[in-house]
DNA sequence: TACCGCGGAGACGTCGGATGAATCCGGCAC
DNA sequence: GTGCCGGATTCATCCGACGTCTCCGCGGTA
């Protein structure tokens, strides 16, 4: 095995082991190197394996640690790749989405509190069709907070990572189905109201309801014209890109290349 | 943002705008890493990233190429990432297949073939109690066969990424609970049963209870070594290991410190 | 013609050093 | 006490060199 996987499986290893605990500084690279008998640019190759898949944490002129390790972080790889799926893999990541979400939100009935509740009736209430855009992200947020509130963070988070994904799909819908805006409220509500009644059946068929929804939606598009959604993913990269093709400003602050890539986040 | 951050979204770009396609090689390392601006150093800790998240295959003295892409691939990355969390993580993560799993047992009713249900019977068959190490195999073996046919691919081999954290638990359940070797055999053999008839709630059904019966012996387990604060995962993960090997059987999982988890070609 | 072995070319693997840039921190002036 | 400054530390990047592995064409041989 190369010098550099067995880097990345020690460093690893140390921290399974406890030798090193999430917030740990890791040694100088120097140091390091030579405790694990590589070179110095070996090592860095491992480091920056680990850094992309946010395990380790690398700040210039300070040091390296091992981050949280939260399964937000761990997670969000997973939109990364993602990214790098087909059509056809779209279709099937929507089919994990439409089993994980209702579940969740029947979860989140059970255990929601009235003070979540209020915060999605407004959300939803404040939600007025304005644009698509302002939509989408609303979308992202609703759901976001619903999976959140099923108590589960690694299932919300992992629901998060996957419907990143669709958020092209879903602006696209907006685009081509005026309709949607006024549905899309109409079944938000529905399951808020579902929750804040508890019942955890009724809120997830109506999660059910509204995904599916969707992926019909997802499903014709796929399945009639040859080159029916735009481009996947690459184009709400474009910020990103910009940035890279060494003309743009530089991002001001711990630029990433795994950020993920939900409007949600600006760098 | 740094060089090498920029390199890992240049060449991921390049991936999702189609010039690179699954299976294509890339350029030199010397020509690439001048066409992108930077320094081969700097560009092997790019391709480095991108090779453990398996988007990158490096064969040495031959070339870089863009592996296939596959979902299978793309999520063995995950297995990685899921050993490292705690305790707490492992019960949400086992949440999370608690639904997929039932789910994707269902799906496989509806579209089993005949072939298929033959695989898993003589399967099942085969899995005579002889030890735990051998039904463990079994074990992962049987619901990977099954969740593979629920015709979802991504779905598939999500579960398989989340499960394969689990193993290590299952072995000491296998440890401390002599009669789990019959229940397990009787449980997969009903699932199989019901995926004969393509009785979908059935089988959904049955899965959900399988499932749930490890659950709930990994929360008593978890609980009872576990105070209500929170620790961090090494001494714990460190007890399942000690506890699995401290035994005769000595399973495989705990003896190497470097192991590679993730079902990975061998080097 | 078909097969086999050999060696060169190309490509990745690893190393060590040098320089630049960001951060941290202690000492000093006010 | 506050704020500034410079040295020390650490990561970022680059460069050049050498080793090893793989591929593939060129002859040689049967």
């Amino acid at each position: 095995m190369a010098v550099t996987d067995e880097a990345i499986l020690k460093i690893k290893e140390m921290i399974t082991s406890g030798r090193l605990a999430p917030g740990d500084r890791l040694p100088p690279e120097k140091e390091l190197s030579e405790s694990l008998g590589l070179s110095r640019s070996s090592l860095r190759e491992a480091v920056k394996a680990l850094e992309v898949i946010r395990v380790l944490d690398v700040r210039r002129g300070d040091g390296t640690y091992v981050t949280s390790l939260e399964p937000r972080l761990l997670l969000e790889a997973l939109s990364f790749v993602i990214d790098l799926h087909d059509d056809k893999s779209v279709l099937e990541i929507f089919g994990v989405r439409r089993i994980l979400e209702p579940a969740a939100t029947g979860l989140a009935a059970m255990r929601v509190s009235d003070e979540e509740v209020a915060e999605l009736t407004e959300l939803v209430d404040r939600a007025a069709a304005d644009d698509i855009e302002a939509l989408v992200e609303h979308d992202l947020v609703f759901h976001s907070k619903i999976v959140k509130a099923s108590g589960n963070d690694y299932l919300a988070e992992l629901i998060d990572s996957i419907s990143s994904h669709t958020v092209r799909a879903r602006i696209w819908r907006g685009l081509t189905q005026g309709s949607v805006i006024d549905r899309t409220i109409a079944e938000h509500s529905g399951i808020v109201s579902a929750l804040r009644e508890h019942d955890a059946e009724l809120a997830s068929a109506r999660a059910l309801t509204h995904i599916a929804g969707i992926e019909d939606w997802l499903r014709t598009a796929v399945g009639a014209t040859s080159d029916p959604i735009p481009r996947p993913l690459a184009e709400d990269d474009a910020a990103l890109d910009d940035a890279a093709s060494d003309d743009a400003v530089a991002p001001a602050a711990g630029a990433d290349s795994l950020r993920r890539t939900t409007p949600t986040t600006k760098e």
